[in-house]
DNA sequence: AACCTCAATTGAACATCGTTCACTTCAAGC
DNA sequence: GCTTGAAGTGAACGATGTTCAATTGAGGTT
């Protein structure tokens, strides 16, 4: 029945989820979901082409997911420099409440890259487009093609202070997470003179 | 012999270091580079609590490299922005010049934390007073502790931006690695009027 | 030269992993 | 009841990290 199986990819996807986000993307294999949902290996197999595809799967809601929490964040501040705050800071919360699975997001990598699913690439670009419209919100002067460097550059720059901080490579002193993204923010969201591309 | 025993070592990190660099993380594996250096798995286990303290061994050497690199970009340089912009550049190549070897640098993590040896830790850091020294020459009024946060900024973003462009989740659209860094940088060097923290 | 000692070396063996596939099951159509 | 074919099964394969009883061999002692 075609009812049965979407009913056991989902409750894989859910339990594969639940997983990665209590004992991190080492903890998860086939056998364990597997168990968990009651089914053989071979069937998982028919459910999904490899485990791979299964991490994906929890990685597509992850950012679903997000991009829902950051909407979220935008819509809820006035619109500008407080709206891209706010958006900072759930992503940070979001990684530090959820580092596994959103490590997950960044260390897999697909062994075969042409086997990454279009819908991927999608759902991330649309996390810059919240991004471009609070920055051409307090920049409506600048050109849109600078824009999106700039929430490139701003998304780049939140990101790697989340990754250096999650895996333990940066907070080994005194500075909170909190202090350096709102000064990378602020960097962004006041007034220059000049600037270079 | 004491020698052998070193001698032994250094051929394993040698060649765990070239086979990460051909065939990433994944590639490597304990029976190779046994092979490789023409003894047991036992022995390698000698010399090697486990693998990963091999991969460790390998991450220390290419930080070790990096921080070299990022060293000479500064000094030869003129002193402030031109010199920072040079240290993103030459960190930008590492990476994409060495994929492999930059993503082991935060793909690896020990399942043990505190295994971790300090060096890890001091190398890093040493990288961040590189940064450091550049911003304080730039904004000699700031204070240290804004200094250092800005420093942890800066390097985060220069580096979220390699991570998200490696993984290959960043450069879908006809955005250059180096126009985006250059603006991170820029947001840094230009002189702002006011800030927040 | 024969012997002893013990640390270094070995690789078979174990547990676990992703993945496959010949076999079994079973519901639907006749 | 019989047939058919898709779905489900789990033993089996190869590769992995890791261990450890057995072996080796260099250096000291007699």
């Amino acid at each position: 029945m075609q009812k049965r199986h979407e009913n056991l990819r989902n409750l894989a996807i859910k339990n594969a989820q639940n997983r990665i986000s209590t004992h991190g993307l080492h903890g998860l294999n086939s056998r364990f979901i597997a168990k968990k949902i009651a089914c053989s290996v071979g069937t998982l197999y028919n459910l999904f082409k490899s485990i791979d595809f299964l991490i994906f799967a929890v990685n597509l809601k992850t950012l679903s997911t997000l991009e829902t929490l950051l909407q979220q964040a935008a819509d809820t501040s006035e619109k500008g420099e407080l709206a891209l705050q706010a958006m900072a800071n759930t992503y940070i919360n979001f990684a530090r409440s959820n580092p596994h699975l959103w490590l997950t997001l960044f260390e897999h990598q697909f062994t075969n890259t042409e086997d990454t699913p279009q819908d991927y690439y999608e759902q991330r670009t649309s996390l810059f487009h919240i991004l471009e419209s609070q920055l051409q919100h307090i920049h409506p002067e600048l050109p849109l093609q600078h824009i999106a460097i700039e929430a490139r550059a701003l998304w780049a720059g939140i990101h790697g202070i989340c990754m250096l901080n999650i895996t333990n490579k940066l907070n080994d002193d005194g500075y909170t997470l909190q202090d350096i993204a709102a000064t990378l923010v602020a960097k962004f969201t006041t007034q220059h003179q000049g600037g270079a591309v």
